[in-house]
DNA sequence: TTCCGATCTTCACCTATGTGAATGAACCCG
DNA sequence: CGGGTTCATTCACATAGGTGAAGATCGGAA
């Protein structure tokens, strides 16, 4: 078990190749704290500064808005791999506008805004790994808000599932619903008539 | 009319701050091909790879997609001083998934990806900028997606209106519906009924 | 094992938004 | 000018998805 099988060195892996050497690798590590959580825990509250970024080591998280009338609409999962922060909140240091809850008992690595600030001053190429990583999160997103605008609620779920069988496993229905802009009896009705359409 | 006047510096200059020489800035200028356009032009095109990065300095463009019924379903309105590009063609090279069409007649520059991507790789101030270019951009869609999620159409057209008054003087009506995910004959009634509560 | 809270499903009914068509206003472009 | 195209508005009606309530299921805590 070497440095170079760390989830997060596979993680920077991905975008810099083997240009990332181990020693750069460990000092990238070395700003981030781990911290293990239970399900069911805030890692940041609506209306308080969010301080980390979050990488997800085991477990699942989820970050969601939450509207006047009290209701979770989810906006992001993160499984094992996966990054995840209040970005609004994060880099503006302001009040935060989303809560971020574990799933599942969580395993993790945070790091704060300072150390995330001089990680990128002090290496281009972790500025540009940050870059890509934003990037690709970006382009994704407007994958689905173009989804959401121009789609029903049906055709939605059916490539969500197909794009992410992971989450229809290890996450509630009624996140999944909201994070599709649907509410759950509605999920439910439509996963009803599936499954009517695939065994006729 | 110095080189600190141009749209363009001004737009670096709100990120970098005055540590933006003007030989580099001159260096980064210089890689950028202006060009003009009626209304109506295609910048890019659905299924065609989307070979630039647009910043406009006069005019308006909008990109969207199209849906399986031939719906147009604006993603992103453009007006002076913005960015805009189909960012999923553009980083990765595959056919796109948006069209992006001018909407009034455009004086724009524009950037290739060799270009774009040398001025990253020599110089650590420009791929910071635009890190946090695509970060603010990532972080305002997330917020966009949370309110179509968790709000209803009237609010967001409200929100839309107060947040953006330039684009709803200068761009059609229908356009900012999609944009919204209503039809237009819904933010036509949306409309109407809103000017009957605020003259009682 | 039993109980309790959380989640999922189903149903009957409701409402925000969609649909299709008709009309009129605005605006190019000849 | 003038006629065609594009866009906004309105209306009557249709429907996808929401609402509220009632059970059904299931997993964890005692």
């Amino acid at each position: 078990m070497t440095l170079k099988d760390h989830l997060l060195y596979k993680n920077l892996e991905r975008v810099l190749g083997d240009s990332l050497s181990e020693p750069e690798f460990s000092r990238f590590l070395s700003v981030f704290v781990p911290k293990s959580f239970d399900r069911k825990c805030l890692l940041t509250e609506e209306g308080s500064t969010c301080r980390y970024v979050y990488f997800i080591l085991s477990g699942s998280a989820c970050s969601y808005y939450v509207n006047e009338e009290g209701e979770k609409h989810a906006i992001q999962f993160a499984l094992e791999g996966y990054w995840i922060t209040d970005h609004y909140s994060f880099f503006s240091g302001r009040p935060g506008l989303y809560t971020i809850e574990t799933l599942e008992p969580v395993d993790l690595l945070m790091i704060n805004r300072d150390n995330f600030e001089s990680l990128c001053q002090s290496s281009h190429q972790f500025e540009h790994f940050f870059r890509i990583l934003i990037q690709n999160a970006f382009t994704a997103l407007q994958y689905r808000l173009a989804k959401t605008n121009a789609e029903e609620a049906e055709s939605r779920y059916v490539e969500f599932a197909k794009s992410y069988p992971a989450f229809v496993q290890r996450i509630p229905q009624y996140l999944i619903a909201s994070y599709l802009g649907i509410k759950p009896q509605s999920l439910s009705r439509i996963r009803k008539d599936l499954s009517g359409k695939n065994h006729p």
